[in-house]
DNA sequence: AGTATATATCGGAAATTATCGAAACATCAT
DNA sequence: ATGATGTTTCGATAATTTCCGATATATACT
């Protein structure tokens, strides 16, 4: 298979799974840390982290590190995807995305520490029917 | 998960995937029956009409019975996904995706029933070390 | 140094997907 | 009706993906 037709099937595999669309849409309106998104979605730290390692293989996000903390952000829109535009719209509109911000918002109004302390105890532990 | 968010998914699952995608790119220019595309992919065509029950369950191709042969051809602009737009630009400009355009064109030169009696002997039969 | 915490990686079981030949189904041609 | 041909579905196997707890690594704080 041509190296150029792969690659591109990567990248969208990489953004067709839901906890990593709702990684990518959360970053829209700027840059999260690990511990933010873990907390902001209910999930597993070590399931952020590897959605966030295939959204960067991707090419779609990178990564600032600050002491302890990798802020995570989407890169520029001339980096990213042509496709990756109207997804990001879409995914926009969707009711639950839509909530998802809303958690982040007041997840981004604490202190950090607060935050990632937290994510570590109630991260839900009950495995669904299908995957998410 | 919510519905929504399930379908769209489900809609980027559905070109995450080589076939399919060449498929996809294949009918931009206009409808093909299934065996003018095992032709010009060189492709079991058990395989291409699974590839086509994918996309039409995504919603991004419909069918037109014709006797024997069913063409299908993209939904319109409209009715697709607006990641679409930007996917189907980013697909035409692959290499190997426009080489399939330029065999499509030669298949489509030919009478369909000399296509696609063609479409039953010489498809391929080794199985290649990574999906195709 | 030692502890705490944020992130990344590993391991491996479970679920899903991919693939294609064989068989079934539908329509045409004689 | 019979046979030929295009398309779809089935069956079965192999490959891949998903998921999360456990472990490892990195940095900060005292």
């Amino acid at each position: 298979m041509a190296e150029e037709l792969r690659t591109l099937v990567e990248r969208l595999k990489a953004v067709s799974h839901p906890l990593r669309l709702r990684v990518l849409s959360l970053l829209e309106p700027g840059e999260l840390c690990n511990c933010q998104i873990a907390e902001t979605l209910q999930v597993p730290a070590s399931s952020v982290s590897e959605a966030l390692r295939e959204l960067r293989r991707a090419g779609f996000v990178t990564e600032r590190k600050d002491g302890r903390w990798v802020f995570m952000s989407l890169v520029s829109r001339e980096l990213a995807a042509p496709f990756l535009q109207g997804l990001l719209e879409e995914a926009a509109a969707l009711p639950e995305l839509q909530q998802d911000r809303a958690r982040a918002q007041a997840v981004k109004a604490l202190a950090i520490p607060v935050v990632c302390s937290k994510v570590q105890r109630d991260a839900p532990t009950e495995r669904e029917a299908t995957h998410v």
